[in-house]
RNA sequence: GCACAGGUGGGUGAGUGGUUAAAGCCAGCAGACUGUAAAUCUGCCCCUCCUAGCGAGGUACGAAGGUUCGAAUCCUUCCCUGUGCACCA
């Protein structure tokens, strides 16, 4: 193990980017202590694999896990594979089907995977809480509920408001932060990070620590990230979310898409660019050129270097040029689901008033005619077909640059790739 | 178990028998504008079909039945939530 470095560097490393620190003094006199015995801390993130896409939200407190693995700590990934099982309740109108311990592994495996685009797998520790839940007998778990109160329960701030508000509150929510705290004593964890909305939970595992005769860890929690509303968190359930593995073109052109105002917290919280050079670029950078850098470092993140300056060009193409992008993401159609009609060739010499004719096949004598509407849903540049069709009729559709004004395009074969575009998105269509 | 209060579209929240795919607001989408954005203005915002039209049909107000020419609105049963009471060998 190399020599950990000072404990002042280490700190102000560490208190980069995190919204608060449980104890300050404590992490302090942890850190001290290990560097004097060389025993590198023992560093718990735990997430439940309930939804196993990442999006940028998850990634600063992972990233702030991996701040503790570069200072040569031991980060320990906890997948929450017990508490997974048991189902997170918040949604309001229908309970989640328990997860089967296949999906468990599934996702658990997916989660590793795409963990490890931030952390270093070799130096990553991976544990399950069903490792030690699974064993928990009956009487474990009345030792355990019986470490905390109602009253107590009650002081976290969503289940008050909720029993104020009448509202209800199932049994096994409440348990959640208790089994999540029992996860800190098991793994005898030094600090645990996670979201400010964790707080609570992490506050019963010092507690809970301490009545199982432990030291108590340190809590550090890390900013709950907005999304491109630049108001509430980044959700995929909110369709505000920057998914990880997104095309690099797509995940440039949402992070382009967010306001001034935002992208300042993302330079902070999402990259590792110093304090100070951001706040040079707040005084001294055109907003479009700093945002540009932006989603070229997160880019970089997640894909290479390369792809984010081709994402870079492709983006200033389509947005600012409105030219075709080189990179564009490609969808296969199959041609029976969006025949208009029969499907039977018909002479397009002299098309009917509601069929297109792209300029290139104006000579041809007969093509297939396809609904576009349904080509717009078939594609996933609309919901449905009734909404690709409102699209057309708000302008908002083009095929190979070309305004789509009419309900039917006629399509020759052999059929060749077409670039759609519907408002922001645009897509490679192949007909099949 | 009993009583009372509730369950409306992604979210809020109107609507108590009939110009209603269901007000308003928020979110979302599209267009104009722009520096990508923000702000603003305009249109849209369940699904399907087509002759693409202020077109036709189908679904929709917890669920299922019923009353009625007609129900989100009335009745019955059921489900769910909350509160109070009761029960607690």
């Amino acid at each position: 193990m190399p020599t950990l470095a000072p404990v002042d560097e280490q700190l102000t490393y560490l208190k980069k980017g995190a919204a608060e620190i449980i104890r300050e003094s404590e992490l302090r006199s942890k850190l001290e202590k290990s560097r004097a015995t060389g025993r590198p801390l023992r560093v718990k993130l735990g997430m439940d694999p309930t939804a196993p896409d990442l999006h940028l939200g998850h990634t600063v407190v992972l990233r702030k896990l991996k701040h503790f693995q570069d200072l040569g700590h031991t980060a320990i990934f906890l997948i929450g594979d017990f508490t997974g099982m048991i189902g997170d309740p918040t949604g309001r109108s229908a309970t989640r089907p328990p997860l089967t311990a296949e999906q468990i592994e599934q996702n658990a495996e997916t989660y590793k995977a795409q963990v490890f685009t931030i952390l270093d797998p070799q130096k990553t520790v991976i544990d399950f809480n069903r490792r030690w839940f699974a064993k928990f007998t009956a009487d474990d778990f009345v030792r355990l509920t019986a470490q905390y109160t109602v009253s107590q329960m009650l002081e976290r701030e969503d289940f008050h408001k909720r029993f104020e508000a009448e509202k209800p509150i199932a049994m096994h929510e409440l348990l959640y932060p208790l089994v999540q705290g029992y996860d800190s004593v098991a793994l005898a964890a030094d600090v645990e990070l996670g979201g400010t909305d964790q707080k609570f939970n992490l506050l019963l595992g010092r507690e809970l620590q301490r009545s199982y005769g432990q030291e108590s860890q340190v809590v550090l929690t890390t900013p709950i990230l907005e999304g491109l509303d630049g108001v509430q968190k980044m959700s995929k359930s909110l369709n505000n979310a920057i998914g990880i593995h997104e095309p690099p073109l797509e995940m440039y052109g949402k992070i382009m898409s967010i306001s001034d105002q935002m992208m300042w917290r993302y330079y902070e919280l999402l990259t590792d660019v110093q304090v100070a050079e951001i706040e040079k670029m707040k005084r001294e950078a055109h907003p479009m050129d700093a945002k540009k850098g932006l989603a070229r470092h997160i880019v970089a993140d997640f894909h290479s270097a390369e792809m984010a300056t081709q994402a870079g060009e492709d983006w200033a193409k389509q947005y600012q040029k409105d030219e075709t992008p080189d990179v564009l993401e490609h969808v296969t159609v199959p041609m029976a689901r969006i025949l208009a009609g029969s499907g039977e060739p018909v002479a397009i010499k002299t098309p009917p008033a509601d069929v297109l004719v792209l300029t290139p096949d104006r000579g041809l004598d007969t093509a297939v005619l396809v609904r576009v509407d349904k080509l717009l849903a078939e594609a996933s540049l609309a919901e449905s077909a009734s909404d690709g069709g409102r699209k057309i009729k708000q302008k908002a559709v083009e095929i190979d640059g070309q305004p789509v004004d009419k309900p039917k395009l006629a399509v020759p074969r052999p059929t060749r790739p077409l670039v759609v575009r519907a408002g922001r998105s645009m897509k490679r269509v192949v007909i099949a």
